[in-house]
DNA sequence: GGAGTTCTGTACCGATCACTCCAGAAAGAC
DNA sequence: GTCTTTCTGGAGTGATCGGTACAGAACTCC
């Protein structure tokens, strides 16, 4: 019937969104997406709309991976919740200290167009509260395993977690040195077990 | 001697900050600049060199002013330690959830500018050392007062606080109700006080 | 082998970017 | 007043921006 496309469209994608990550939105040119990419202007434009509507792409794509890796890297049994909690706080502080400090694309997209960009606001606030309501539910499931005191709402807690999360991403992004970011995360940790 | 400046360089720098905090770094063009400071380009360029140089200006001037502002906020007696650090906490959640949604601009800049900038890079991580020194040297009277326990290392106490606080400012630009910041800025304070 | 349709790469568009240049204005020195 | 010097504002710079137009390529259907 017509001519078929000669690109995979998760593909591209995931390349443009490597590309986001690195250097934001604003500082990506179409020029560098088409080199990222390998596509033409004409095919990027064709199946994708313009920049704001392939960076949305590139988000919704970040942002399911990222709920998706969380719930998996959290749901487990009880017994060994604050563990998964710990190990959960432990890897935001690495990758926030990684070497090409580009942070989380979620945390930098809030911080660059959240102010100005209802569509994107809206996926950074709803992808915080899942990443959050994760977070309470294992947080519940360590409370029912006696590793968290039980007097405090799941949710509240789960909450100053989470944004300490962001913290650490934030001051990860200024050059805050690994071992502190870990200490931090350890203290998040900790605080959940003392009510 | 010469024909003297019409404008006053502070003023100036205090134009182009607020400018800058609107919209970033990137996304405010020196015709943005022009209009804000209402000095021309030549005279932009003469007394500041470039846009980046204007910024890193604007940026000291904000670090400087913020730095000022917490060592007001927090230094008192031991007395009242714990109820200024609860009044600062409660003041970056209130700031955060501003209509406006411009945050901070020291959290700003460090997300947008400081994988790829060195100054601004350096500039932020000092500030946000300076900051929590002050934190620090405010628990310390907490502890001495016997608000908060005392075997724990204030420092460490206050890394997690003030990342805490930078999760709220992200939260904050993501969208997240009042309410609920003030509820994590609440638990950051409580969190001191549990040891 | 057309006909029909969609995809692809590129040339091109006006707008805007950061930045430079320069003629004239405004001051003190004499 | 005149000279010298610096400041001022706007016109003009090439480069780059996001986005469009379009000719030809690649495919299926008949």
């Amino acid at each position: 019937m017509a001519r078929p496309r000669e690109f995979d469209e998760t593909v591209v994608v995931a390349a443009a969104r490597e590309r986001f990550h690195e250097t934001g939105y604003a500082a990506t040119s179409l020029d560098d997406l088409t080199k990222a990419t390998g596509l033409g202007k004409g095919s990027l434009y064709g199946a994708f709309g313009d920049k704001r509507h392939l960076f949305q792409r590139a988000l919704d794509d970040y942002c399911a991976a990222a709920t998706e890796a969380i719930a998996q890297a959290l749901r487990g049994p009880d017994d060994g919740a604050l563990a998964r909690l710990q190990a959960y706080a432990t890897g935001v502080a690495n990758d926030s200290s990684a070497r090409d400090r580009r942070g989380c694309l979620l945390a930098n997209t809030t911080v660059e167009l959240a102010g100005r960009d209802a569509e994107a606001a809206a996926v950074a606030l709803s992808t915080y509260e899942a990443l959050e309501a994760e977070i309470a539910a294992c947080v519940a499931q360590a409370q029912r395993h006696g590793d968290v005191p039980g007097q405090s709402d799941p949710h509240d807690l789960a909450a100053v977690f989470t944004a300490t999360m962001r913290g650490v991403e934030v001051l990860g992004k200024a050059g805050t040195a690994r071992r502190k970011l870990r200490t931090i995360a350890d203290a998040a940790v900790h605080a959940l077990t003392v009510g």
